[in-house]
DNA sequence: ATCATACGAAACCAAATGGTTTCATGTCAA
DNA sequence: TTGACATGAAACCATTTGGTTTCGTATGAT
């Protein structure tokens, strides 16, 4: 009955430096671990756990192609934080908050 | 020299539940502790912890008033997480990011 | 067949996190 | 001045987190 639950959430995802870095590296385009891991000074190992997170996020997909996983980018998590931050905007920036509205409800706005 | 640098960041502060909940009450208004911890299972005392990770991220301030400390809602960080999330906006709603560029550069956007 | 490559799993570890309870202190009220 | 209220600090605890190293296992190249 029903799929695994995620572990994490994209709030958690994002928390850690390494992890926001790995998103970034990856709206370049899928890639392998090892090309990942290329880039951190941390073991591949731990740049693999890292990517699980993203994984059990929804901010990343894999895909064995032979003996490499690549790993893809998904932004779609990432609307769950928009939403979220959409609330607040309205108590620092309305201009912005307005086109939002404006683009999204399809209104005039003023 | 300096002061002390902040021990959180906006990421880590709104990585958990509850902190997320206490932002959305402050912005009804400023609130004393007790008003606060009085919508929470855990103990004043775990509250307390959660209002100080926020304002180490300046999410909120503290004021004391008599015997009571009054928290406040401080939005300002939050543009942060606004600036890293617009750009992976491109990767799902273009429009709303071109809007972006056109409010923030002043440019036409085609 | 052999060997290097690419990776995941597992065991382990230190530090951070999220919670508790207890205690001390300052403030307001009677 | 006595007592209740509001809070922070400290000590403590279990779990999670972010990292490591070691080992096993596919896969591809020679």
């Amino acid at each position: 009955m029903g799929q695994a639950l995620p572990q994490h959430d994209v709030y958690q995802a994002i928390a850690d430096p390494s992890r926001r870095r790995l998103l970034r590296l990856l709206t370049q385009g899928e890639q392998p671990l090892s090309a990942l891991s290329g880039q951190f000074d941390m073991s591949r190992t731990a740049v693999s756990k890292h990517l699980r997170v993203l994984r059990e996020a929804g901010l990343v997909t894999e895909r064995r192609a032979g003996r490499e996983t690549r790993y893809a980018f998904r932004p779609e998590p990432l609307t769950e934080l928009r939403d979220w931050l959409a609330y607040f905007e309205q108590f620092w920036d309305n201009k912005l908050a307005m086109l939002k509205h404006m683009v999204e409800d399809g209104n005039a706005a003023d």
